[in-house]
RNA sequence: GGACCCGUGGUGUAGCGGCCCAACAUGCCAGCCUGUCACGCUGGAGAUCGCCGGUUCGAAUCCGGUCGGGUCCGCCA
């Protein structure tokens, strides 16, 4: 309940105060610090040392007429030394006073010295925050890195992003449990991070690449409402927003239908935003909701960014409604995209109808590299319409698309005609780049969506069966219940055209600002349901035994209905410190070939730890010599 | 697995076939300096230009490979 509790006292043998603390009101009293140097203004016979610690900056002042001894010592002193300064704070004379420095208008007199550390000239700027630095540098330095102000503030931020949620979570009756790191393969999709097992040996145990199972035995366990900070593996290529171990939020509930989880972490994330960053204007309470399908067709992805506009619009009426060309265009690639089907979308770049002929050529080639085979423009300004397709189409038809886009003077309308899935993620993505490269996405906004109904199957031609889009224990809504069958009737035989493809998951996914921070489902409970939604995946309950044996095991003794979510917090601190880079949030990070630079790590294991595992290392040229290669 | 960008004194950059046994800033070292706060002034040290190979009369500069970092696609909820 008490948001500002007093700060507790920092003072220690070595420090009085910290190094943030002393104010005007501490004039006169003696005082002792402790901290890094900042910086040395050497004069002669007066030296100036800032002191730093996490909580500030204080000016040391030390005149040798005052005391030599001081003096003398602090003549030694270089920069990221750790020192013991003793003293009088005192006002600093008049004018000389620093505005820039809470400290600023005291200084600390000192009448002694104490070098506790000295230190080698550090491989980059500690003392300027904005000076670039080689990322290997950084990372191989991470103790240096995170002594500058910049990763201290982030990981301060973490720090309260995750002390709020805790405090939401237990607030809201919610049980912390912690979960094994050594557990069993989970069949989530992604590749597994193994760990050989010694006293079983020819064995292994995979690290989680989430407590999904765990968390669900829990419920049947009877915890009701479980939370945990968890540790993830997932050992597969990284990204700027992907480590091969991050963090999760994980949370699970019972006897809870969608709505209930999508309430609590709504109001889970409101108090959590609010209370980690008071400054930072959440763009609208409550979160949007789209389905999956309208979240593809107006933004065409399913994490949109909705800190801007440029929503994806059909035009397909703007070419077929024209009197005097019924059927055609005149252009081939829109009249093959209307005659076979296809999709044929807009989004209006505000502003870009004086591009360059340069600029709008790399728009072109960003869209090709997203996938598109081409990408059409149609300039508006105040005297008409231009574009490259004019001279097919006429003019005529280049302001009936402008109109039915929403373009206006100024504004550069862009068309991409492909399969409806190529056209939403090529515009889709274009949008995103516009909407960065046009400035329209304020850094200070906080857009949270939740993005939900997503499909339940995915037809996999090669196994000729439905495969679950997220985790094979996602239940379908309610009302798509008596879609989770074949055109056959038969669940043994399956084919693209079965109702089950439209059938619908009780699925969400929580988006910010164009990222996804999560998502979760309410999970199938029971029996006949888990059987039937198996063998539309072509698998038998007890097929699945030897991937989920616990679960189903479990599911037998009593499980609650219940549902759940996981969130990236890697990403949640990442946004809400305005990065657009995972490791800028992360204490330790690895490279993007998965080596932690600092501890050089990973790093051949000694023969003796082989032998105790049974394990020998034979290269991958004789694994790609095997059977079938080459 | 693939595409692209980067790699030059401690750090950040410039130089992009000969003018370069490499320039600038900062840092570092020494000396001077009693009111600075990116202190100032004077002087000095410090780089075989990531590594290997090639092209060339001549390579930091061009080409190939390789290593390291990053961005993106594939992959990944």
């Amino acid at each position: 309940m008490n948001d500002h509790p007093a700060p507790p006292s920092l003072a220690t043998p070595y420090r009085s105060h910290t190094c943030g603390q002393l104010r005007p009101v501490d004039v006169g009293v003696t005082a002792r610090l402790a901290g890094w140097v900042h910086r040395r203004r050497d004069h002669g016979q007066l030296i100036f040392l800032d002191l730093r610690d996490r909580h500030g900056l204080t000016q040391v002042v030390i005149d040798a007429t005052e005391s030599p001894e001081a003096h003398e010592r602090a003549s030694l002193v270089r920069n990221e030394f750790v020192v013991m300064v003793e003293g009088t704070v005192a006002k600093r004379m008049a004018g000389k006073e620093n505005l820039d420095l809470p400290t600023g208008e005291i200084e600390l007199r000192a009448t002694s010295v104490e070098i506790l550390s000295e230190a080698k000239t550090p491989p980059f700027y500690i003392n300027e925050p904005d000076a670039p630095v080689d990322e290997a540098l950084r990372l191989k330095y991470r103790y240096l890195d995170i002594r500058r102000e910049p990763m201290q503030r982030r990981l301060l931020l973490r720090s309260r992003l995750v002390r709020a949620i805790h405090e939401v979570h237990q607030d809201h009756g919610f049980i912390e449990v912690e979960t094994p790191d050594l557990i069993k393969s989970t069949p989530e999709g992604a590749r597994d991070f193994i760990v050989p097992s010694r006293l079983q040996p020819g064995t292994v145990y995979a690290l989680p690449q989430s407590p999904q199972q765990l968390k669900q035995l829990l419920m049947v366990a009877g915890i009701d409402r479980y939370y945990q900070i968890a540790r993830c593996f997932r050992d597969e290529d990284m990204r700027g927003d992907r480590q091969p171990e991050f963090t999760q939020l994980d949370l699970e509930m019972s006897f809870v239908d969608e709505a209930t989880v999508m309430a609590f972490v709504e109001t889970m994330a409101i108090e959590v935003s609010r209370s980690t960053v008071p400054d930072r204007p959440i763009l609208q309470v409550p979160f949007p909701r789209f389905t999956y399908d309208e979240a593809i067709e107006r933004y065409g992805t399913d994490k949109p960014d909705l800190r801007f506009g440029m929503e994806l619009v059909d035009i397909r009426s703007a070419l077929v409604d024209v009197a005097d060309h019924p059927m055609s265009t005149g252009f081939a690639v829109f009249d093959t995209a209307l005659a076979e089907g296809l999709s044929v979308k807009a989004i209006v770049a505000p502003g870009l109808a004086g591009a360059s002929r340069r600029e709008i050529d790399e728009l072109v080639e960003t869209a090709r590299r997203f996938g598109a085979r081409g990408l059409v423009h149609v300039a508006v300004d105040e005297d008409g319409v231009r574009s490259p397709i004019g001279k097919f189409v006429g003019d005529r038809r280049l302001k009936i698309i402008a109109t039915e886009a929403g373009a206006g003077p100024g504004d550069l309308v862009l068309i991409v005609a492909d399969t409806a899935a190529i056209t939403a993620d090529v515009l889709g993505r274009l949008r995103v780049h516009l909407g960065e490269r046009l400035g329209l996405t304020d850094p200070d906004v906080l857009a949270y969506c939740w993005v939900h109904r997503f499909p339940m199957y995915q037809w996999d031609d090669e196994h000729r069966r439905w495969d679950a889009t997220h985790n094979p224990f996602s239940g379908v809504l309610p009302e798509d219940l008596a879609l989770l069958d074949t055109a056959s009737g038969d669940l043994a035989v399956r084919s693209p055209g079965d109702p089950a493809g439209r059938a619908r998951a009780m699925q969400y996914d929580l988006a910010l600002n164009g990222w996804e921070l999560g998502g979760g489902s309410v999970r199938i409970h029971r029996r006949d349901l888990l059987e039937r939604s198996f063998a539309l995946q072509g698998q038998s309950v007890d097929g699945m035994r030897g991937k989920f044996g616990a679960v189903l095991d479990a599911f037998e003794y009593g499980a609650p209905p219940h549902g759940g979510i996981a969130l990236g917090i890697d990403r949640w601190a990442m946004i809400l410190s305005r990065q657009t880079n995972i490791r800028e949030v992360t204490a330790f990070p690895k490279t993007q070939s998965g080596t932690d630079l600092m501890l050089d790590a990973p790093s051949a294991p000694d023969p003796g730890q082989y032998a105790e595992l049974g394990l020998r290392y034979v290269g991958l040229s004789e694994r790609e010599v095997g059977p079938g290669s080459r």
